[in-house]
DNA sequence: CACTTGACCTGTCCGC
DNA sequence: TGCGGACAGGTCAAGT
């Protein structure tokens, strides 16, 4: 569930928590899967190693070691980042109260623990899909994820959206653009969400929508991942910022979770389906198959 | 090759 | 109340 925003949104707070700080250790709580790295690359390349920077790419978060080294993080659905300082709350700030949906940790979702100078970073994730890795910071392209995806919508155009996008022509829309290689970091939501904007219906045929339409999708994406940015990202049930707390976007969306509630564009009724395997809410009357 | 479907997981919710 | 099954959705592997 956490989509683009999400992982920006975690990014800004971890960079503000612990980029400056080392690395004292990492290790996994009963989840190997979810630290696929061996113990000799931890004592070589993460003990020790300083956090020099944080980055993010569609939805893929990557920390930078001194070490040469890159931790490469996927939340997938239900991953969450949370940071506690050692000092407790005085000297980060744990934020609003009713803001955190966390309370201890770790806690019986905690699959990673890093454990650094002056606090801890808790991985947790309850349905154990998300990962943390490790490669040479010159390797990356060694997740096949990171070296076939697509543009970052908030440094690409239009063009290359429709270049990439026309790759995918006898695909119904909704699929093609939550395909990571046509553009990075769309997900179930922020798909609904650009596609209403749009005007689009989800089960269009890419090849029969125009290129004007096309433009106006791309330029929605860009537009909800930026609003959703400003509210901290969309909390459906799991998603918290690196403070542990929820994201309030998902207030202001037009037709996601929003079945059976009037369209605010024209009243109809908003309807969900099953689109390539996923929920899809939409209006069945402002969003059209084709021009 | 283009595209679709199932597997990976666990917690929650619904109906009986 | 307890239980089985459906559902949630990001990505990859397998299937059409």
């Amino acid at each position: 569930m956490p989509e683009l925003p999400e992982v920006e949104v975690v990014r800004r707070g971890l960079v503000e928590l612990i980029v400056g700080q080392t690395v004292k250790n990492i290790y996994a709580i009963e989840s190997p899967k979810s630290l696929p790295v061996t113990q000799s690359d931890i004592n070589n390349f993460i003990k020790k190693a300083k956090i020099t920077d944080i980055n993010r790419r569609g939805k893929l978060l990557i920390i930078y070691l001194s070490s040469g080294y890159c931790l490469i993080i996927h939340l997938k659905m239900t991953g969450q980042l949370v940071y506690r300082s050692s000092a407790g709350a005085k000297k980060f700030g744990a934020g609003h109260p009713n803001d955190s949906l966390i309370g201890q940790l770790p806690d019986r979702s905690t699959r990673v623990v890093l454990e650094l100078d002056d606090g801890t970073l808790y991985f947790n994730d309850q349905r154990k899909f998300g990962w943390i890795n490790l490669k040479p910071k010159d390797l990356l392209d060694e997740i096949k994820l990171y070296k076939t995806m697509g543009p970052e919508p908030f440094e690409s155009t239009e063009h290359d959206f429709i270049r990439n996008i026309k790759k995918r022509v006898n695909s119904k829309i909704k699929p093609a653009i939550l395909d990571q290689a046509v553009i990075a970091g769309v997900g179930n939501i922020y798909a609904d969400e650009s596609l209403w904007m749009s005007r689009i219906h989800p089960e269009s045929k890419v090849k029969d929508i125009g290129e004007t339409r096309l433009k106006k999708l791309f330029l929605s994406v860009v537009e909800v991942m930026q609003l959703s940015i400003a509210h901290g990202g969309s909390t459906d049930r799991n998603y918290v910022n690196a403070k542990g707390q929820r994201g309030s976007y998902l207030k202001f969306a037009q037709v996601f979770r929003r079945d059976n509630e009037p369209c605010p564009r024209c009243g109809t009724i908003i309807k969900k389906i099953k689109v390539a395997g996923r929920g899809t809410h939409f209006c069945p009357k402002c969003q059209v198959m084709d021009e």
